[in-house]
DNA sequence: TATCTGTTATATTATTAATATAACAGATAG
DNA sequence: CTATCTGTTATATTAATAATATAACAGATA
């Protein structure tokens, strides 16, 4: 699981990596049961400090992607025994919402806009068909 | 227009009052041409500081979506006129990607992902068919 | 025993968000 | 002309967040 970070972004570096491990489960990169490096040797890894590395594990234990074993380490979760929750479902709508306002202005057509989503969830799936490892 | 704010929410308030500017223009209650309040009007309106409503007009003027002109204010533009630039489209992947990532991880098929954009694109055409100004 | 793990505590620095006060120049109404 | 409203700029302060630094604790492990 390669992490790249863009120091120079306005996105938070923490938000960076739990989005892109989110997506390495999404796409089958991160397969339940899998294990995390430990927080002070993806810090290491990182260039960036521990206590970075400790908010992402924790935001993604609450969230409910990651547990931690005091055996074995940070485990991806069986995200296939997620129920789709209306919590998540209205956060979903909120962050969808301005993305589509703005697309409409900028005059994307209602075809194009879909198009476009399939294509980044389909892009999901086609590394989970293409092989578990790579 | 109306805007309202969520003054607890993590969200910062200058990007709740963009979006629902966004908003406005995608549905149609803004209408090219439309003025905006001034800054410290809205300001006072909304309880918040001439300062962070400018940091939004700035902003939007930047974006393209108003124009100040001495005479008439602050303008809401023509977006008809507006391209899709690949700009856009790539800060929109970029966006969409950690959103379809997580709805994927949380159980979310396509069909039903994508049953969801549309509602949320045809929710602002519905209301531009539904009377420009009601 | 020594080392690695997640976790917690405490403190500091840097950046951003939001506010406060003030001023300037162009436009405008009386 | 005067007074007022406009966007805009400057400067400063406060609050919150992001990221770092150093340290320690307890469980697991070799």
């Amino acid at each position: 699981m390669l992490l790249s970070l863009d120091m120079q972004s306005e996105t938070p570096i923490y938000v960076q990596i739990r989005n892109q491990i989110i997506e390495g489960i999404a796409s089958g990169k991160l397969l339940p049961g899998d294990t995390l490096p430990s927080v002070r040797q993806m810090a290491s890894d990182l260039g960036i400090n521990l206590h970075t590395v400790n908010k992402v594990y924790t935001l993604l234990k609450q969230e409910g992607f990651l547990a931690v074993h005091r055996k074995s380490g940070v485990v991806v979760n069986d995200y296939k025994e997620f129920k789709v929750s209306d919590s998540f479902l209205e956060k979903m709508e909120s962050d969808l919402k301005p993305i589509v306002a703005e697309a409409i202005c900028r005059g994307l057509t209602k075809e194009k806009f879909l198009e476009k989503c399939l294509n980044i969830y389909e892009e999901f799936q086609d590394y989970q068909q293409g092989g578990k490892k790579g």
